[in-house]
DNA sequence: GTGGTCTAGACCACT
DNA sequence: GTGGTCTAGACCACC
């Protein structure tokens, strides 16, 4: 299930690399549910408040998303860049509401997206 | 500093409504610090929880933005467009880094402004 | 010392919003130290460890900071800027040691603040 | 895929370094994604754990950049300005909400960046 | 059944 | 002395 290293690390640290490493190695793909809790506590004979806090530390990072009664799992990062675009639609929406015209909003973007892009062309 | 009306109303919202009163009347202008929890309350003879409920209230309300540490502020509508400029400068960024070329960002932004003006000019 | 108020949320929760509270009222200062985790349990008649927690919520929100054996202190915000613009400096060391030209940073410099200003100045 | 060289070395870094080496040759460039741990495992006979640590050694050395549930990717120098260039715009916004007007920061940014090129001049 | 919270009590590294 | 970690065992809300 997981393999945990050794080191000096603190213990949940290290159950919360285990994760990430098995992740990294597709071992539980976007989407995916995690074992719950109680079972790796078991598999890796640590108490079960140990592992939750390592689920913590993995949701604080974005890793995985937990709901309670129904589990952890692996977030979607193709569900994140949706979110992004959402959030700049809005952001866009609510400048025009304040009052900012459309042509100017699209010299903007357009201001943004040069200066986003003109580093890479002029090093390249 | 504020005044309180009389009425049934609870304090608290007494208290709120004092303080929005004295932001109308340009007593307090956006960015400006709001006196402490604890000068109203000296000034005003009331708990400081009390005060401090209706500054929980005005912040929930979008009205007072607190900083812990620093005190509140009235909430300057400038700076909070200046925070929606740059989430989505951060948000074209990561749309960047994703793999979107420039030209393909910029016309999707000219189509995200267009379906925002579309919706009021065919609503008139 | 603190005073916890009543609900449903999680004690180590209104705990760390008492912290904050005290903090607003000007109980403690920028850089004073808090009661350490101890103190604060058998005041409060918890136990440590979700005292502890609390400090660590507050913590990662960037209100306190810890150092074990010498305890907790509210965050000094003037030392804030003064990390920021270390940062911008370091940033700036970094795309001219990758080749960008003094007048080519100070004219993307000069670009940036224009479009932070931006918004201000036409809507005001 | 990578070809490992004989030698007295740990086999973690003989991979680390056979990955290096398939980047200087062009096999993989800035921003391509790298074969999985246990795909490189699978190819060269051996345990995923040496070639997770051979990755992490990478990632230390900042040669690669890995996200979970999306995999270890070659470092893009264009992409890492464009997050100092992110990371300057957000500071300098920070500073301008903090209450610097625009042409005190204007000067100040001529500021650092004549010292930062003085430096260069002054010792050739 | 899931994870979240809280307590009690122990040990540790660090200052 | 400080906060940090870990265990054991209990109870809870939610699905």
């Amino acid at each position: 299930m997981f393999t945990l290293h050794d080191g000096t690390e603190p213990v949940y640290r290290r159950v919360a690399e285990a994760v990430k490493q098995a992740i990294r190695d597709g071992l539980y793909q976007p989407g995916d549910q995690l074992p719950t809790v109680r079972a790796v506590a078991a598999e890796l004979l640590l108490n079960p408040n140990t592992v939750a806090r390592a689920y913590q530390v993995l949701e604080q990072e974005g890793v995985i998303e937990t709901t309670v009664g129904r589990g952890s799992f692996v977030v979607d990062h193709a569900d994140e860049l949706e979110k992004v675009q959402a959030s700049i639609v809005e952001g866009l929406r609510q400048l025009h509401q304040a009052g900012w015209h459309r042509d100017d909003l699209e010299a903007w973007c357009r201001g943004v997206l040069r200066s986003l892009t003109e580093g890479r062309e002029s090093t390249r």
